[in-house]
DNA sequence: TCAGTGAGTTGAACAAGATCAAAAAAGAGA
DNA sequence: TCTCTTTTTTGATCTTGTTCAACTCACTGA
């Protein structure tokens, strides 16, 4: 907590749902939004609380799970910076179908949704953007509906890497990707347990696809990865 | 293809969508708006086509679905009278990531991008409206991959005939509900094999819970049932 | 430096569903 | 009504990924 005032309009004028909007406006969204800091593990918010507006992240990392009542838990979304999330329950009359926690030492900002109504009320771009961005929401979860229904792990696994690779499908050469956080967590996005994960990175390592070291993973064929089908 | 002129206008002014809107912009719309026949199992769109805008069953049923590589299909969603779909990728700049089918004879309208951005550009409420559905359909689908995620078959099935059942959750006595399409259809709906549905039925009826004709369901105990876990 | 702790790995046994094959039942058309 | 087709059910077997337990490793903090 020992960091300094934040810009908070220089912040928001960054993110692309804000950046086309005028300086006015921003200062008018800003004047209703607050900085949230965390301490890694913190519980922002619990299954069943009440929205009152969106998150934006400006560094740290926060995870987006719900968790069974025989307590499993499964990791919808890991969040990492100039990333967002809570948009969509502000427009329902719902609570949180998930809880929030930091991974990390985190720093977020929370926009209210009466700013948000507002700037809906006289700009339509800004409600464009914002229903873009909530398509690009939805679009994001069929495509994880479609992996978790008819891909194998292997195959979700392998996804996963070339999701983080960034890398064009048919690039050539080795390439380096850093997971974003524990094994453990990015299992659960997966839907694996730990130990099959494990298990995959092992057996991708064992057909010379992948290094792993630690949360470095080369992966040394992009294309014939992306072909593999264990 | 014998059926008779339709009141455009009339049924759009029934769509949640557009109900709270002037006679001059539902005009407005019905202008950019056009009814789609189709016999049963057509196909309305491919994965890959390109959006131009949204669909409204009139009558009959769809489905959206995707196919994997290896010829399996997944069901996304079943939809019915007075629902729409294919709003979220108007939104996006991508084609449709699945495929849509009708089930039956179906009548569909089919509202043109345009009129949506048009009325979004002078219509808060349109804009506010059209939000708080994409969020709705956001949140079905996080439901859905909790249940993949931490629920088993037979859960799975139950929360699909409590939700047919639209009963009270601690509603007494029988209830009986009528399934939508076939039990194949269901079953990929619930990311289930045919056969799997099919002994799920069978061990809730061998337990007292249901009973099963064809597509009839009679729900003996909607409370006990909802306890239940196989 | 070294215990202590949580993360990650490995192996063996297990279980939930899937798959394959075949029979039974229900519809659809003529 | 009687085929012919499709859907649904049932049984046997198989596979994928889970579970449980033990072990290794890396890192943290005195």
């Amino acid at each position: 907590m020992s960091q300094n005032k934040i810009d908070i309009p220089g912040l928001l004028s960054r993110m692309p749902l804000f950046s086309a909007m005028s300086a006015e406006d921003i200062e008018q969204i800003a004047e209703n939004t607050r900085e949230k800091r965390l301490k890694k593990g913190e519980m922002l918010f619990q299954r069943g609380d009440h929205p009152q507006g969106f998150y934006y992240v400006i560094f740290g990392q926060m995870k987006l799970a719900f968790s069974s009542p025989q307590g499993n838990e499964k990791v919808v979304e890991i969040l990492g910076a100039h990333q967002s999330f809570g948009e969509a329950v502000m427009f329902m009359d719902r609570p949180y179908p998930v809880f929030a926690e930091s991974l990390g030492d985190t720093l977020l900002l929370h926009v209210s949704s009466e700013a948000v109504f507002d700037q809906i009320e006289h700009d339509a771009g800004f409600a464009r953007r914002m229903l873009a961005g909530m398509a690009i929401r939805l679009h994001t979860m069929v495509r994880d509906v479609e992996s978790y229904s008819l891909r194998s792990s292997t195959q979700r696994v392998i996804g996963y890497l070339l999701q983080q690779s960034h890398a064009a499908p048919c690039q050539e050469g080795e390439q380096t990707i850093d997971l974003p956080t524990s094994k453990q967590v990015i299992a659960s996005r997966l839907n694996l347990t730990p130990e099959t994960l494990s298990r995959v990175f092992h057996d991708l390592s064992e057909n010379k696809l992948i290094t792993v070291q630690g949360k470095q993973i080369i992966l040394h064929d992009v294309a014939k990865l992306s072909r593999y089908d264990g």
